[in-house]
DNA sequence: TATTTTAATAAAAACGTTTTTATGATATTA
DNA sequence: TAATATCATAAAAACGTTTTTATTAAAATA
């Protein structure tokens, strides 16, 4: 076992300076007057020693550790990273650690997750996206450990949360290809029973067909969890075999990511098919990749800095008692136009 | 300020088990045999309260946290999003949380990130990618805190590291080119200053040129740093300027990093030229969207997760006083070979 | 049986902080 | 001048663990 050359503490500090260990401390955070003298002699062993204080042993005595965790299904996705570096820059700023824990999509891993980092002291837990099972979460809200949930519709508004309206989103991507007169619009989505962010895309694409008067067609839904492990070559091959089976395609098509959209681009291509002109795509997310897939990728955009910061603010204010005026936030959505939307061939 | 439900204690533990403390403790981490009968009362005790032992606590006493960070300049990027998975899993499986901190490529973070880290007891440190500036890394590695380097080369040994051999993989790109019988050849690339991943790769790419004997062009080579923060759209302005200036092009690009191939791409197909008819592509990375890219990005795989995987168990092995065989680790690249790189038309 | 060894548990110290309480000097008041 | 208040600092307690040392009871030995 390697050794690590001890660290000088408060003790040697104070030693070094020939004065009682709280002076230091009272030096330090500036919880008393100390006069000018004192205190520089302190100082100067700090920096003769350099001297840092150890943040856990402070966290112990004062339960604050200024770190607050991350609890999200999946590092890989850039869809993630975008919402974590708003969430990054404002725990930077504040003064506040992140820790990220991952659950890879795994259920049961995510109230693991949340008992090895409450283990650790921290301040505040933000979780991502989710499953439906949230007792876990009610539970420690419960105690009052701070919590926000993002990107996860949770029926229970005590629960701070920040979303968008993934329904009424949906239902405007259903809206704008029917403004260029499809009436055949299919969909890409993970399976939605144990995901209401998923379920409630679906039932806005189901709610969009409705109010344009357009009838479901069960064949026009193609469901693909590959996606969840950014393999979008499983999405390639599924829509290739949907293809070479011969069904009927529509004239459109909704993904519930933008992830979902590069296979079915590269697979309807290969096809012959050309975008927008025979078929037209649109995606959710706005991925930064879904600029340079060809075409261009027409998308909703989600506002994933702002997500990220907004989450983070809020759990910031809470942690430090700060008023919150509204804990359930709802961050509006908007179509990028690009260039894979068209009217029908 | 939002007061939590306490914790219960080992001490809770202790009196609710009618035993002491030091007893509950024996129980917990299997130091001393306790008879069945004491045992039993102890873990019944433990259930009974829900307590988890607070591993703060006890890293203030053990000075292990089980918790190791990895200091990276961008985590919204999918070239390290890859990598840290392959840390992830390895962290986790060995009994590890990872804290990330992130510099965004600001020299200057670095070393503050590295500062915050260490004061909150972690046990080990992964420094990604890299500038030219490694005293601070230096420092704490005489000073035996386990610290492993990943994707920069440095030239002290003693520092353990994992890397590729990047100038060896771009004169191997560039072998592969001239296999095509290309003889001109343009090369996109971060600026070199202080970044010596960056450089050796473009030595490579001198070498490979000369090794070919192809004299240099300095008009072939773009320097591009915009995307550093994940802006494709800047590599795809500056290409595009390049081609309205009317300047000669080559016959094929090597691009540092897959990144700069999509701008790239994007601007040399809006100006009509077909790839790889016209004009040749081979990138560096092989991030997952290269497969989708139109045509699909042919380029030099770097073994991501196993880069990882390989970094996290060096360190840990460092950490847990494990013989280590080897601490400077160099793994292969290997070209894939996809639709972006032909011979010249 | 008296003494020593061993086993099991309890008590206390330690980790590095902050915070509360105690101390002693100085300044203020009666 | 004696009593009190204030100020600056020191000492001690606390946080929740692990680890070292002390204690007690039982078992083994002489």
């Amino acid at each position: 076992m390697k050794k690590k050359t001890k660290h000088p503490s408060i003790k040697d500090v104070a030693k070094e300076a020939g004065v009682a260990i709280s002076t230091v401390s009272n030096v330090i955070n500036e919880t008393r007057f100390v006069k000018e003298e004192i205190s520089n002699k302190v100082l100067k062993a700090i920096k003769k020693l350099n001297y840092r204080p150890n943040i856990i042993a402070r966290g112990l005595r004062t339960k604050s550790t200024k770190t607050v965790s991350i609890i999200l299904p999946d590092i890989g996705s850039p869809f993630f990273a975008q919402v974590i570096k708003g969430m990054e820059e404002v725990a930077r700023n504040r003064g506040y650690t992140l820790i990220l824990g991952c659950t890879f999509y795994n259920i049961e891993e995510e109230e693991r997750q949340m008992n090895v980092l409450l283990d650790k002291l921290i301040d505040g837990l933000i979780f991502f996206c989710g499953y439906d099972k949230y007792e876990h979460i009610k539970k420690i809200n419960d105690q009052k450990i701070p919590v926000v949930v993002i990107d996860r519709e949770i029926d229970d508004p005590n629960i701070p949360s920040v979303m968008i309206n993934n329904t009424l989103a949906m239902e405007t991507a259903v809206d704008y290809l029917c403004s260029f007169n499809h009436r055949e619009i299919g969909y890409l989505t993970f399976s939605f029973e144990n995901q209401t962010t998923v379920r409630n895309r679906y039932i806005g694409y189901c709610n969009g067909l409705k109010k344009n008067k357009i009838s479901y067609n069960p064949k026009f839904v193609i469901i693909d969890d590959s996606v969840r492990l950014n393999e979008i070559e499983g999405t390639y091959n599924i829509v290739k075999k949907f293809l070479e089976n011969g069904e009927k395609i529509p004239t459109a098509f909704i993904t519930m990511a933008d992830f979902f959209a590069y296979g079915l681009i590269k697979a309807l291509k290969e096809k012959g098919y050309r975008i927008p002109r025979d078929v037209s795509i649109i995606g959710f997310d706005n991925i930064i990749f879904s600029g340079f897939v060809d075409p261009p990728l027409t998308t909703v955009k989600q506002p994933k800095k702002l997500m990220g910061s907004t989450a983070m603010n809020l759990l910031l204010d809470i942690v430090e008692g700060r008023e919150v005026k509204e804990k359930n936030i709802i961050l509006p959505t908007e179509i990028i136009e690009r260039g894979s939307v068209g009217p029908p061939g």
